[in-house]
DNA sequence: ATTAGCACTCAATAAGAAAGAGTGCTAACA
DNA sequence: TGTTAGCACTCTTTCTTATTGAGTGCTAAT
């Protein structure tokens, strides 16, 4: 168990550091109003705190910095909890009042503000379609040659996907395998569609239709196949402009594991209540071993809708980021409730 | 004019340079097989062609290094023709030899293919929504308060929009308002869209739809505002790769320069017939100085569609990336044809 | 228990020396 | 007259070596 004194020494260290970057050595300690003590005394403290595993030296002579169990020490007990400034506060006000907003342009506003208001990347990880709801669906010839299928799910998303028209299929079959679809599948979640479609439709298409096999499966390539979340990043660059940062290197391989397909993704889905915070060699990913992602869920009623996220250095300035994360997801939720909720 | 002598050092400095990254000496042009006079007399031809401008060096004794202009007259007179690998152009036909193709899907793995053989940045820039011609209108509720506008062109684009129902809108007079809509603007391009409701639309919707302006006002605001053509970009990291990009606030300005909306989408609308090569400082942007951009067009029949893009060091591969812009985006085309083309 | 004092460590910076790649120029050569 | 050998010179790169300064750990005094 810490003292009161090592606390203090290591919440001074810890929020020095965020802001400075730099080692914090002993005497820049003791030159601060609010610690009392001689620079020896801190210097003691410091090497039991450095034997605890809180603090770590860059070499054997340089001032200490915070060790991945010092910051999760932090975030855990010694954090502080931060007032947004007025301004950010009002901008974000300002964003969701805004007329006729949708869905994509709240997200990508959303990531634009969080990296905006704290120089990190932010990525936000969009709603599972699968677990919505089918609206409506519908085929529509363009020519010919070709036509485009849509699919609307009750929370207003969009999908869509042109395709061919084999030669053999019958524009008329197509049409009335789509109306007996829709008469039968509203409503239904998109995961369910298949399974559902199994047990009830297919006797009925079958009756009803000629040549049902080839339409159908035409039909469920063009749609249903799986259709992961979408990511939206914002503010890449801001990562370049932290110090921890300067090799091309170790952001080049950061870079690549968010442009990976799939790399990223999976972290934001393991979606706990509330802020959860994972520093450095806690996540998985190598590339991320320099960096804290500090993730929150936004949700409709009390569905998991999906996740918002900064990714920054190890240094982070989790007070703020958790705050803002904690009001703009609240604020996400709130708009969605609001548009989609049927009341 | 040049000798055919300066004109064979010249070509094979650049050769060199863009493989090796490295100033080139006096002693090892005259090493090779292909070159038959002293080092001397190199050094002498070295130093005409740096005082014509086509060379430079990066200090008094270094060896010598192609100037700008030395690109340009290299894109413009000297580069031999590439052949692509079999290996690449398999990958290629691969590709567009795959069934169920959407748009976007050929897009995206355009760009891929484009970042992948080059180890450049690929950049493609969409179609323009507005020259295309619409297919449908179609307004569905979602639920009290919500519903979402869906607008379909003749290239089976969909654009799409949720809003919020203003109470005092009749459901019922949307769906009229929708179905006129739809009766008197198939077929019309979407730029004219505004124009030709005005001209000929207006005192239809006066005469069948009470409310009538404000109805329209408000799927006006949803779903006619300008949208710009998409960016879509590959291989971000690649670039981090290039030697002279090791410095990371270069690295930087150029991702700044590339993620601002805007910024990069003029210089690809500048589409001439053919392969176009933008050098250094030939581009408008501060941030590219040390990049070219090499642009070609993908067309539907004969109307320009949107662009296609390598971004990297004036250092550039010119000759391979100028072949596989060309074959790319006439796959592209062939493809779109083949889709779109009514006939 | 706290602190003053001091020897010690190590990174960062600067300055000098040596090596090496490449040039420009001159004079000799075919 | 065009080409080439030779050589002095330039500038970068790399390696030493020395110096400075921030900061620590330990001991002894308070």
């Amino acid at each position: 168990m810490l003292t009161e004194r090592q606390l203090l020494i290591l919440q001074v260290i810890i929020d020095d550091f965020i802001q400075s970057a730099q080692p914090i050595g002993s005497r820049a300690i003791a030159k601060r109003d609010d610690v009392k003590y001689s620079s020896a005394t801190i210097r003691n403290e410091m090497a039991d705190l450095e034997d605890l595993g809180f603090l770590e030296k860059t070499h054997s002579s340089s001032g200490r910095v915070p060790s991945e169990r010092g910051y999760r020490f932090y975030v855990d007990h010694l954090m502080s909890p931060f007032s947004l400034s007025n301004k950010d506060i009002r901008r974000i006000h300002t964003m969701f009042g805004e007329q006729l907003m949708e869905f994509e342009r709240v997200v990508n506003k959303s990531a634009q503000i969080l990296s905006d208001l704290t120089n990190y990347t932010s990525i936000i990880l969009g709603p599972e379609v699968f677990e919505t709801e089918l609206k409506q669906l519908q085929i529509l010839p363009l020519n010919k040659h070709s036509a485009v299928a849509i699919l609307v799910t009750n929370t207003g998303h969009v999908e869509h996907r042109s395709f061919t028209i084999p030669v053999e299929l019958d524009p008329s079959e197509i049409e009335k395998t789509v109306r007996i679809l829709n008469e039968k599948l509203q409503g239904v979640p998109i995961y369910k569609l298949n399974q559902k479609i199994e047990s009830e439709v297919v006797t009925l298409l079958r009756k009803h239709t000629n040549n049902f096999k080839n339409t159908y499966d035409y039909i469920q390539a063009a749609l249903f196949s799986e259709q992961p979340a979408k990511l939206y990043v914002s503010g890449r660059t801001n990562i370049m402009n932290q110090p921890e940062f300067k090799d091309i290197d170790k952001v080049r391989d950061l870079f690549s594991a968010i442009d990976e397909e799939g790399e990223i993704a999976p972290l934001l889905r393991s979606h706990n209540q509330g802020v959860n915070v994972v520093i450095g060699h806690e996540n998985e990913l190598e590339a991320m071993k320099d960096c804290s992602l500090i993730t929150a869920s936004y949700t409709l009623g009390d569905e998991h809708m999906g996740t918002i996220a900064l990714l920054g250095p190890t240094r982070m300035d989790y007070s703020k980021v958790v705050s803002l994360l904690n009001v703009l997801s609240g604020q996400m939720s709130k708009t969605f409730r609001a548009w989609y909720q049927n009341s």
